[in-house]
DNA sequence: TTCAGCGACATTGTATACAGAAGCCGCTCG
DNA sequence: CGAGCGGCTTCTGTATACAATGTCGCTGAA
C-alpha cells in the first residue's frame, strides 16, 4: 500500500540546514561555513554585518539571518550588542563534542556495519586513498575535510536524518576544535584507524567496528593539545585570584 | 530532597536554544514553543508574523527572529512567500526521530547507569509519581511532559551538552508525531517501561536499561497510527500514478 | 453549473533608517 | 608623565517602509 521508497527517501534532501531561510541568505551561510570549516576564517575572528552584506552585496538582514543561523550551529558566537564572532570552543566544549560523538558514532558504526553495502564500502576506500594522498602532501586542510567525510559517508549508511544532521554539526565544530587545541599533524592522522575501521564494517563485524570508532575518537582527543588558550591573559587572571585568596 | 518544581520546569531551562538571540526574541520562541509542545498549537497551524508581532508587542524583526531559531529546530515550517507553519511530521520524519532517539538513548543508558546518584534516581522516581497523577487523572498534557522530562532526566546524568541538547530537540519533535499519530492513551504510557528503567538504573545494569529503552522507545513507535494524514488526497495523486505507469 | 482567467488583498522578502550600547581615543587634570 | 574621564565613532538592535509573490474570490463564458 504504501511504496517502499519511504524507507530510504531522505528525510529532507531539500534544505541546507540554514534555519529555514533561502536562496540568498543560504549562499551567505555556506560560504561563511566553508571559510570557517576549511580554517580561512579562524576562531575568534570578528564577523562585521556591514562588511559582509557588501561582500555578498546583500543588506544586513540577510547577513544577519546567516549569523544566526551559524549561531544556531555553535559555530559562530553572536554576543549582544559586540557582534558576531567565529566560535573559539572551550576545552569543555571540546570534550563535550568528542564525548558526544564517540557515543553517536560508536553506535551508529554498530548500526552500519550491519547495512552498509558495497557501493557505500567502495566510497569508503575511494576517501581513504584521497586521505593517503592529502597526507602524503601535506594538504592538512583537505585531510581534515576528507576525514570528516569518511565519517560522513559511515554515519549516512543509516539513512539521512537527524542523526546524520547531528553528527555533520559535531564534526564542523570539530573542526573548530582542530583549529584551536589541534597540534602538528596528529589530529588529522586516524589514517589507519579509518583503514581498519573500513575493513571491520566490510566484515559485517559491528562490534568490532564500534569499538574501533571508539578507540579512534578517543585517540583524536588524546592527540589534541587540551590547555586553555590565551594562558598569558588567563594566567594573570588566576593569579591575581590566587594573591588575593592568600592571606 | 529534590524540589517538586523540576516536575513542571520546562525541558531546556537554561538555554533556549534561540540561535544566540537574546531577551526579547528569545521570549516568543519560548512561548511559542511551549503551545506547540504542549499541544495547543496543533500541527500545520499557520503563524502569521505581524499577528504574532501585535501579541508580544514587536516588531516582525523579533518574529521573525523566533520563528527562523523554530524553523532550524523542525518545530516550525517556513515556506517561501507562504509563511511559518507549526510543523506535520511526515511519516518518514516520524520514523527518523524515533530510530535517532533509539539509537541515542540507548546509548545513553547504558552510559547513565555507571554515572547516576542517589540524587538523581529519587528526582527520577518523583518524575515517575507524578507521572502516575497525571495519568490517573487523565492529564494526557502533562503526561507527556512528564515522560519527556523523564527521558530528559537520563539524558543529564551524562552530562549538559551537544548531546542532551539534540536529545531535547527529538523530544519535542516527538511530540508532535505524538499529536499526529498517537492514538488514545496509548503513547504516554510507557509508565511501566519506565519504572523498569530506573529500577535498571539504580540497580547499575546499563546492559539492562539500554535494552529497555529501546524496547520502550520501540514500543511507543509500534503504537502510533502511522499512516499518511490526508489520505485522500495522497490517494488521488496515487492512483494517478499507477494509471499512468499501467500500459 | 463549472471552470478558466483575472484582479485585489494578504503576507512575506528585503532594504534602510534610526536609536542605543560598547569601545576607543584624545583631553584634561593631578 | 600617568590616570581618569567625556565625547566620538562604530556597530548592533529594532522598527518600518517598500517590493515581490502567493492566495482567494469574483466574473464571465462555455
Amino acid at each position: 500500500m504504501w511504496p517502499s521508497s519511504i524507507a530510504t527517501a531522505p528525510v529532507e534532501a531539500r534544505e541546507p540546514e540554514t534555519g529555514g531561510r533561502n536562496g540568498r541568505a543560504a549562499a551567505i551561510y555556506r560560504c561563511v561555513f566553508d571559510a570557517i570549516v576549511d580554517h580561512r576564517l579562524p576562531p575568534g575572528a570578528k564577523l562585521i554585518e556591514e562588511q559582509l552584506g557588501d561582500l555578498f552585496n546583500a543588506s544586513r538582514t540577510l547577513v544577519r539571518s546567516a549569523l544566526q543561523a551559524l549561531a544556531h550551529d555553535h559555530i559562530v558566537t553572536i554576543e549582544r550588542h559586540r557582534g558576531a564572532f567565529v566560535a573559539a570552543p572551550s576545552v569543555a566544549d571540546a570534550q563535550d563534542i568528542f564525548f558526544s560523538r564517540r557515543l553517536v558514532e560508536s553506535a551508529i558504526a554498530l548500526e552500519a556495519a550491519d547495512r552498509i553495502g558495497a557501493a557505500e564500502i567502495a566510497a569508503l576506500r575511494a576517501l581513504l586513498t584521497h586521505e593517503r594522498d592529502a597526507l602524503d602532501r601535506g594538504d592538512r586542510r583537505a585531510a581534515i575535510r576528507l576525514s570528516g567525510e569518511f565519517h560522513m559517508t559511515i554515519a549516512r549508511v543509516t539513512g539521512e536524518g537527524a542523526l546524520t544532521r547531528f553528527l555533520a554539526s559535531l564534526i564542523s565544530r570539530s573542526s573548530l576544535v582542530i583549529a584551536l587545541y589541534g597540534r602538528g599533524q596528529a589530529s588529522a592522522c586516524g589514517h589507519d584507524e579509518h583503514m581498519a575501521l573500513a575493513d571491520a564494517l566490510e566484515a559485517g563485524d559491528g562490534a568490532r567496528a564500534s569499538a574501533l570508532m571508539a578507540l579512534h575518537l578517543d585517540h583524536i582527543v588524546a592527540d589534541l593539545a587540551l590547555a586553555p588558550r590565551d594562558e598569558a591573559q588567563l594566567d594573570v587572571v588566576e593569579i591575581l585570584r590566587e594573591q588575593l585568596a592568600r592571606p
